[in-house]
DNA sequence: GTAACTGCAAAATATTTGCATCCTT
DNA sequence: AAGGATGCAAATATTTTGCAGTTAC
């Protein structure tokens, strides 16, 4: 188990830092989609602000995590699935859901999002869903 | 035609200002979703960056406009349509769609996001729908 | 040893708040 | 006249950049 974020680094050639192991740890123990903020209360105090933002941001281009779009000024981040990961580029086609009364979001990796037809001359590269409202945990 | 803007802040009992005259018609004549940056662009040497902050929060509230997640850390705003003001509460229950080449963000208005059923347990309030890829303009 | 990663400092940018003044009704 | 809206100043918060020192491979 503790070798996971290794795993995750390797399979995307970067190299292994306590810093970035550190961040993946958050992920895999968190379940939910992340904040920067989110993450640099739990480990501000090891790492430097900056260092999450650059990790984030390697993180994202590397297909390990993905962003989660949100309507207030705070876009999130989660790791993608496996099939997700290993097979190189993004399937993040699934919805989201963010609850409005703990706040927290995650990802309905089971609940694909349906097609859509766009108007003529529209063309679809990524889509993405969010839904609010209340979670299981909160109802 | 230049009357609107009035007709809009007088139906949500707003007084009528310069400043929200003027950022209501800087949406009427875009046509595009804004972000706030791009109103203090046409606006910055008239109104305080303040102002606009608080406009679009006031506007927000009142049901004027709504917001458009993005994953980009930039929420636009964009015109809620007619029966969207007049009904009193949002039905912004339409597809957005933001153009990777012009970065300009529409509402498609008569895109209805198609329904989707939440795992057990789950009560939705909101859904929003983005997708990005090219537009018709730019095609 | 080398390239990549990190911390620190600092700059640039964005957002919020308080208060005095001005404007709308 | 009264309440709300605005501008200005300033406090806060967020994000980016450069560079020097450190670490992973």
């Amino acid at each position: 188990m503790k070798k996971q974020g290794e795993e995750i680094l390797k399979n995307s050639a970067l190299s292994v830092t306590a810093g970035r192991k550190r961040i993946l740890d958050i992920f895999l123990a968190s379940g939910n989609a992340l904040a920067h903020q989110d993450i640099e209360m739990q480990c501000a105090e090891q790492f430097d602000r900056v260092t999450i933002y650059r990790t984030l941001q390697t993180f994202l281009e590397k297909g390990i995590i993905h962003n989660i779009p949100s309507t207030d000024n705070m876009v999130r981040y989660a790791l993608c699935n496996d099939n997700c990961i290993t097979s190189g580029h993004h399937h993040d086609n699934h919805v989201h859901f963010k609850c409005d009364d703990c706040g927290k979001t995650v990802c309905l990796d089971d609940l694909v999002i349906p097609a859509i037809k766009l108007p003529q001359g529209y063309t679809m590269k990524e889509i993405n869903m969010v839904v609010s409202g209340v979670c299981k945990t909160c109802k």
